[in-house]
DNA sequence: TTGTACTTTCAAAATATTTTGAAAGATTTA
DNA sequence: TAAATCTTTCAAAATATTTTGAAAGTACAA
């Protein structure tokens, strides 16, 4: 396989991937692109290489500047803007981990601490009282999990994974 | 809110929930009415409570059977086939740990180290060879948290849980 | 064997999401 | 101020996913 082809592959599989994770095709894509980048690149130079329109260029390089996931650099003497993507891979895991965690565990929590509140009075209202209060557990287990990694150090989770990996 | 309203709400936002997680809303919607239900449903239960089509039904609980989320229920004397969800939450978060890992990290996994292998004789390629070295650890670490939770037993998650929680 | 009661399949329709591209909006330069 | 260069917006078009429902399939009973 050649370095052009590994490119390829690379943000293909990244593109295809982010769609079972409910992430668009072209926000991956561009993700990967500026990962692999070791230059800043400007707007038409992902148009170019990701063969997608500038409107969608726009709008991903934004959403992904929401997420925390690559930064906007201005080159001296250059009119038009620069993106570079966040270099440090634990780092981005932790912002993933932050953004998925406020934008799906957060709000999951505060519906099931709603109706773990429903009286258990017929044997219907009893399971599902059961099943909101293992719910609750589970979620709370996936929130502290997150939370450990959003609160890590690198080392700590390079040491997690070095014990576990045994 | 009366019982009917929380079920009404806890099935619509598990269906919600679902899509930004790559699951569709029926399926979602069909697991969560089984998980509160204390008895086995038939497929007209299901297709009567959610409104769906019976091709939609039938499709939708097979990919639950699929994941091990669901199993069919056969009842003395009745010739239609009944559903029920598995009701320990523990067990069905293990086996969507479980089948996430088989579908989503095992396949990275492989073009992960397949990418790594390309040589880094270029400052293009040392920076795409560093880039795959990172995710590798990363989505290691991903491969290791899940595996923990699909080897753990219950009392050990639930022990994580409340030592992280503190 | 035929009829009945179910389940599954799958092409077409409905719906949802993503992408495009041209127009409007900024911002800097002349 | 006007022109040039770049970015953002958003309605419409393209694409992808989900849902429908009727037909085909299956299995049991008479």
């Amino acid at each position: 396989m050649t370095f052009d082809e590994a490119k390829d592959k690379f943000i293909h599989t990244w593109g295809t991937l982010a769609t079972q994770w409910g992430i668009n095709r072209s926000m991956a894509q561009l993700h990967a692109l500026l990962l692999i980048s070791p230059e800043p690149l400007a707007t038409e130079d992902v148009m170019e290489q990701l063969q997608i329109s500038r409107g969608n260029a726009s709008m991903n390089l934004r959403d992904l500047m929401d997420w925390g996931l690559i930064y906007k650099q201005l080159k001296p003497g250059e009119r038009r803007e620069f993106f570079i993507a966040e270099k440090d891979i634990w780092k981005v895991a932790r912002q993933v981990a932050k953004e998925r965690r406020r934008r799906e565990i957060t709000p999951v929590v505060e519906v099931l601490n709603e109706l773990k509140a429903i009286p258990a009075d017929t044997p219907e209202a009893a399971e599902f009282h059961r099943v909101m209060e293992g719910l609750s557990n589970v979620v709370g287990f996936a929130d502290n999990t997150l939370n450990a990694v959003i609160k890590a150090e690198e080392n700590w989770l390079v040491g997690q994974f070095l014990k576990v990996f045994r």
